[in-house]
DNA sequence: TAGTTAAACTAAATCGGTTTAGTTATGTGG
DNA sequence: CCACATAACTAAACCGATTTAGTTTAACTA
């Protein structure tokens, strides 16, 4: 029934005598504009109803040049942070009439460039792009083409693009800065190798609070793992930091994986978190507040994220008719738990 | 570059003074079986390359009736038990050539059903679907109009399909038995309200177990708390399940949400876990080993399910080239940490 | 009463591919 | 030298919609 009774518009203007383009017409609520009689509207609506027609999408997007599909690219679909993203994106696109194509792109530069080119192909109208930043070039392009995109989460800082991100420098600033005040001074920072702005931005943000504190920078405590196998250097960082007796008295991670991994390393190694060593979080997980001892955590606004660039991109498309900023850095959240230890 | 310079078909047959058709078959790889001269088809497939060309899916899908395209829904992208799933999915697909298109039903059944007919409108090639089981006429005219499909993690019992989930019943049982093992005899049960086979299947197994240890079934210790509401609920739930001292030793909680909330309430209540009350979890979060008491959970295997889904649908796609079996039920595993407490 | 206008409709082109059913030119066997 | 293959190619139909540029008929106006 659903797939071999298909009905498609020639049947239906040949059973009502009709043309396929008053079919058409009418059933894409063009009627009236086009002075479609309304007792041919009703025929024409009541049969597709009680046949349950459903317009070919491919024919559709094919001819109109449109889908009403929107994209969304993201490193990892598996990520909680990401789905996340995507749970919100699809959500808010949906209420606005358009449908998410998703794909991740496990941050791989080729493969993001090529999703880019097949989403365009599938004829999506816009993109929502939690970029690798490594393919300037392709987002260039789709600036020159004037094509409709949403950064989100990361962008490029030698592009003028639209974008949602969030206060990275701030959000790490500002968590670095409860370790301090805490009394904490030998301060660890595990984070990714540099690469993503965001990152860079959390390294920075960890500076300027050490700085305010006049501590100096010690390189030593700085340790930079890869995305792709963190999971094995997390215990030569860990070793790293704890080398020598009260080298480190607390570690700031800057993503919720590097918490996780880092914080079993230390519970692994017998460490007291926070007695001995003080942890915290750039981002967090759903049971953070569960775990021993519950994490300090920035909390991203993922929800307003998702929503802003759906927003924003939705605008574009549909010819700008609101006023919207097109750029928006967002605060993150602090929320203290016990693993940075208590006043 | 990427949209405006596109290069269609008809370009590269006229720039190249050859007919669409020979542009067509040999970049279908088509070229040698319908004799196309080598000569030809290099020039061709260099032009191709030098333009960056892709066909258009929409037009490719329309006028082959085919998409290269398979469709997931699932109740909840952002839930992470499902998001992994879309992550594994996408993954295989990807490797065996085809793209995934995801969506959320968010357990309502009637968006589901839009969802099945909104893929097929899309022309997906096959659809793996974790389903609310409240859709069985569309399940059946899948069926009747044999259009392939899988069911992953939920299937229907009145219907016979390609599915592929995970033995509920004996890890609920498995689960329950450990705690008796561990001396635990008041065993309260927190749980969905039924509907969910698989939800069923986790209170018969529970239900088994107890038998075996002929203990006197309590319907008092089984609470039943709806998908919508379970946030609130639990504090109810709890609350009944305490109301007398000692009428519970210990909790099996039949999700992870429903384990991380009810966690959280034990806190906030200052029960000692697992002194007081010993909690074990059905399914669980990533952090579950980092929490306090670290959780003892049943695994799913994801992956697995993932991939054979994958697997089964596209197998059944192309055509049955090998033979799989169709329906596959999968072992969980136990993964004992200090919730339960230790013998 | 010829000329306009508006209402109600439709034929056919189009989107960008795939595919069927040919065509043309050359070579081969008897 | 004719009949027939074969190699190399192509014209045109088709997929299922949308949309442009009309057409027909009746009513209205000057």
């Amino acid at each position: 029934m659903l797939v071999m009774k298909k009905v498609f518009l020639k049947d239906i203007a040949k059973k009502l005598d009709v043309s396929k383009t008053a079919v058409s017409l009418v059933l894409n609520n063009k009627g009236d504009e086009n002075k479609i009689s309304q007792e041919t509207q009703k025929k024409i609506i009541d049969y597709a109803k009680k046949h349950n027609y459903v317009p070919n999408q491919l024919a559709r997007g094919l001819s109109r040049g449109k889908s009403e599909t929107i994209g969304l690219i993201i490193p990892n679909i598996s990520d909680t942070f990401y789905s996340k993203i995507a749970g919100y994106v699809e959500l808010k696109a949906k209420n606005l009439g358009y449908t998410v194509l998703f794909s991740s792109s496990n941050e791989d530069p080729k493969k993001e460039a090529e999703l880019i080119r097949s989403m365009l192909n599938r004829q999506v109208e816009g993109l929502i792009i939690a970029s690798t930043q490594q393919n300037l070039k392709e987002i260039e392009s789709l600036k020159e083409d004037k094509f409709p995109f949403v950064l989100i989460d990361r962008h490029y800082t030698d592009s003028e693009t639209n974008y949602v991100i969030v206060d990275n420098f701030n959000g790490s600033k500002t968590v670095t800065e409860h370790l301090l005040k805490l009394g904490r001074r030998k301060i660890g920072l595990i984070t990714l190798k540099p690469g993503l702005e965001a990152i860079k931005q959390r390294l920075l943000g960890y500076h300027s609070a050490l700085n305010d504190y006049n501590i100096e920078f010690n390189k030593n405590l700085v340790l930079e793992l890869s995305t792709e196998n963190y999971e094995d250097e997390i215990k030569m960082a860990i070793g790293e930091l704890l080398k020598f007796p009260n080298s480190v008295d607390s570690i700031v991670f800057s993503t919720h994986y590097l918490t996780s991994v880092g914080l079993r390393e230390l519970k692994r190694l017998n460490v007291k978190v926070p007695q001995e060593v003080a942890i915290v979080s750039f981002d967090e997980l759903s049971a953070f507040d569960l775990v021993d001892p519950p994490i300090t955590s920035v909390i991203q606004p993922v929800k307003d994220m998702s929503n802003i660039a759906v927003e924003i991109l939705i605008n574009e498309i549909e010819g700008m008719k609101e006023n919207i900023e097109n750029t928006r850095i967002l605060d993150s959240k602090l929320e203290i738990r016990k693993s940075c230890g208590t006043f």
